[in-house]
DNA sequence: TATAAAAAAGATGTTTTTGTCCGAAATGTG
DNA sequence: CACATTTCGGACAAAAACATCTTTTTTATA
């Protein structure tokens, strides 16, 4: 459903809009345990999501990585589209080109609601608001 | 959502189920192009789908694949099944172990509808139901 | 302005998935 | 029974995903 590298990138964020701001920037080293990525692995990823805009940096002392209010009100699918495209997730089941609305593949109805559902929440959640849920008791 | 060999799969089962019986079967150099699956590697996933009952072979000359009117009755989710194993489609899209209804991730219910029909209609489906689809003008 | 601290960038290593190849076992047919 | 044909099974190769390591660049602050 999603990658790991995906998964990763989707803890960090929700990490981040937990615990830093603009003034309290968190290190690679101060949370790669807490949601149990590898070190260095997770590095490569803020990297990356950084470049994209889906989370803040800076360097040098006192730097890290935090979410800005921006970053917050980004939706889910953001974060998905910055690791691994957007294409993966729209295309077709079957990875067949020609499959759309008006030429559907055999699976394409049957997916169909699905994958919809599933992009739809992912476009109209954003981190912000699944902050109020891990507030609430969910995990992380 | 779902691997590059279980669509293979799919995509070979389907075919099999439109073109083959008992008395006609196909050797994968008769089908690997119009499926556009690489031929040994579609050798290797039907051996596997054969191993686990999901589609039917016989050896030797007249021999190869076909769905015997049994295997047209599984649920696509055994082809799943077959070459993923269940595990990948019901674990927590975050992987984290402890997430289950009683002590849901923050996913959890995002993703939960999207999950819950998704498996469904591939357990509800079968071979034969989506034949019906095809001959109804859906591509293959 | 020198220093140390941090992310950025790039090179390299490992594992999993995908893909290929070849010999062994089975089986219908002359 | 001999033979050709086909799947089966295992070994091997290539590519992608995951992970690590090292060097460079930026920057706060002493």
């Amino acid at each position: 459903m999603l990658t790991t590298s995906t998964k990763y990138a989707i803890k960090a964020v929700l990490f981040l809009a937990l615990h830093s701001d603009e003034n309290d920037k968190l290190m690679v080293k101060d949370f790669f345990e807490a949601i149990n990525v590898p070190k260095e692995y997770l590095a490569k990823i803020l990297q990356e999501l950084s470049k994209k805009g889906v989370v803040s940096s800076s360097r040098g002392p006192k730097g890290g990585f935090y979410l800005s209010s921006k970053n917050k009100k980004l939706p889910l699918i953001s974060i998905v589209e910055a690791i691994e495209g957007r294409h993966r997730l729209q295309s077709c089941v079957l990875s067949i080109n020609e499959c759309d609305n008006d030429n559907p593949c055999v699976l394409h109805d049957l997916v169909g609601n699905a994958k919809t559902i599933f992009l739809k929440n992912f476009e109209e959640t954003t981190v912000e608001r699944l902050i109020e849920s891990i507030k609430e008791g969910k995990v992380l």
